[in-house]
DNA sequence: ATTTAGTACGAACGATCGTGCTATTTGGCA
DNA sequence: TGCCAAATAGCACGATCGTTCGTACTAAAT
């Protein structure tokens, strides 16, 4: 799923690579959608332990969201992934497709989505960035230097792709009254 | 292939589409591979169409770069097509598989950040933009903003993602001194 | 002791995939 | 008009897709 798409996920392909026969697999799912779905949501569980769980540890404000960025940025090659993020790639393949699989990622988004405001707007509360700040539109330009990171390190193999987003997010936060000392 | 990705345009389908049989169509591609080469370069003619040939218009520097930037985001629904843009949903979907769709892919790719740096560059000698500007970083940068706007407008159907996307790429000039009256 | 539920299997289904082969049709040029 | 090459069609192929079916075997519940 990391190197293909959820597509590329087959029922098949999978009974091959557990030892499984295809029929015995497809009991435990009853249809395709529902191993999306599942799919979906095992991504979501290896993300949550691999950057949510860690960042927890961090101290609130500036220090903790600087800790979930710095764990989500190339997440998926840390979490032993051999392709890039699961979640990133369905959304570009399900934007268009209705249905349940894409109803979980989009929850699941929004509970991310959550996640961040929550911790860019602790940072604001502890005075960490300044009070005016729109916690909405940090989120927003904090999943297009995800992406643009996603895509730089897998489609374009861009060797500085790390200095680059980091770049990106000092200037951001920099921009939002961010405290230096905590950058 | 806007609506569901290059794998979604089957040759069946396509045949089926133009009115012409399968084999008949294979004909002119001799491969699948060759036709998704077709696809990609016809999605650069229709971008250079809709994006490049009508900012070239505009006067060099910011003005001409803004111009550029403008019809760039959001381009794949003013040209008519009923999906996102299509180049964006390839490189995700081939960011990990090696051949000649994503050489073609990496190449177009080059060619439209050298556009970009190219304009970049032109606006710092012009002087609408500091001289110290760090052009490759604002190309990564608007980078970001493009697929932070697809994937807020086609996954997760944000109703603000032209503003966001605005006040992104506004900061990120501003930061680089962008003479406000070219804003 | 008997029913039930869970787990897995092999075989087969109708679709659809990309891709060959072989005709047939077509359109421009001698 | 006749001819040749290009365009298109027809048909079939092996693979793979998701899915269904009937059937074992095992462990738990009755």
């Amino acid at each position: 799923m990391s190197r293909g798409g959820l597509s590329s996920v087959t029922i098949g392909r999978l009974a091959e690579a557990t030892g499984l026969s295809k029929s015995g697999l497809f009991a435990h799912f009853q249809s395709r959608e529902a191993l999306e779905v599942a799919l979906i949501e095992e991504t979501a569980r290896i993300a949550r332990r691999h950057i949510v769980e860690p960042a927890m540890q961090v101290p609130e404000g500036l220090p903790r969201l600087m800790a979930l960025v710095g764990r989500w940025f190339g997440w998926s090659a840390r979490a032993g992934l051999c392709g890039g993020c699961p979640a990133a790639a369905a959304m570009f393949e399900l934007d268009d497709m209705a249905g349940v699989v894409r109803d979980r990622l989009v929850a699941l988004d929004d509970e991310w989505r959550e996640l961040l405001r929550a911790n860019v707007g602790r940072a604001m509360e502890l005075g960490h960035l300044r009070g005016e700040t729109d916690v909405e539109q940090i989120v927003w330009e904090l999943w297009g230097i995800y992406l643009g990171h996603h895509s730089a390190m897998r489609f374009r193999r861009d060797r500085q792709a790390d200095e680059r987003a980091q770049t990106a997010l000092i200037a951001l936060l920099r921009r939002s009254g961010a405290d230096p000392s905590h950058l």
